[in-house]
DNA sequence: TCTATATAGATGCAGTTGCATTAACATCGA
DNA sequence: TCGATGTTAATGCAACTGCATCTATATAGA
């Protein structure tokens, strides 16, 4: 594909509103939680995927590849989130230098009490702005864009 | 509008997507930005709204207006801006307490240079994967998301 | 088997952010 | 005019992030 240097203006402007509304959209999602008193967004992210991921837990690398958060936030995310009891630990057998991740019975109450108030929030700030239909317009489009090319 | 208190399928896919999709892009324009020695993206933001406001400058309450950063983040960021620089404060006449803050020579300079890669990353990553038709829908569909409801 | 290299995860340190508060000035109403 | 309240911007402190590095273990190759 020809790459050009300089983008169009319907590219300049779609790139500003969606670094734009995405921030908002974040910034009011983030808000409401800390309102409820409830952990921030991140730690939702990751008891979603310990949820999802059930009694057999995953390692801190497949959460660095589901989450895209750094190893080194991940690895601090964890500390805090064993420290209050929302996740444990466990060694891996066949690995000594790893472990693998479990959520708690904590943690899955805590993941649902956010999920109260952070689904609420989908419903309200995505889910009541936009039809079903131009919904998966939307999605359609936000795929697209994955995967950005890797530099070096 | 009767709220909902769970959100579709639909809602839910076309925020996820938003929510990674976003962060992806901002991660790779910042590497990018990086790579090329060059401030990160948030010093473009401000540089840029201040060339846009040329000659006559800007109050930082006005920055926070236009680009969503905190109060006290404005606060340092100019404070690293100035010592960089990049923006000069100028007393407000009819404002004790205020100042204006105005780009220099080398502000644009530095917000030139910054464009050179920002720009092919917004060229790249969003206006080449995208037609100028679709780019237009996404931004419109993005555009009714705007202006989430503040709380309380 | 033994060394070199790769991978998993933790951490020290510097820089940044978030929160709460403060200082300085402006404005409004009695 | 003066005091109460509001607005503008800065800052101390704690928490968090980014970077680089480190430890421990695994794997591959001579």
């Amino acid at each position: 594909m020809t790459e050009k240097a300089t983008p169009s203006p319907e590219a300049i402007t779609a790139w500003a509103r969606l670094m734009r509304v995405s921030r908002e959209l974040v910034e009011n999602a983030e808000d409401r939680l800390k309102e409820s008193g409830l952990p921030p967004l991140a730690w939702y992210d990751v008891l979603h995927e310990l949820a999802e991921a059930g009694e057999g837990g995953l390692r801190p690398f497949q959460l660095i590849e589901r989450t895209l958060f750094a190893q080194y936030n991940i690895s601090r995310l964890l500390a805090r989130l064993e420290a209050d009891g929302l996740v444990e630990k466990l060694p891996v057998a066949d690995d000594g230098r790893g472990q693998t991740i479990r959520i708690t019975a904590k943690g899955r109450e805590t993941r649902r009490r956010m999920w109260a108030v952070y689904g609420r929030s989908i419903a309200e700030l995505v889910g009541g702005k936009l039809s079903a239909d131009e919904l998966k317009m939307m999605s359609a489009l936000l795929g697209r864009l994955r995967d950005a090319p890797v530099l070096d």
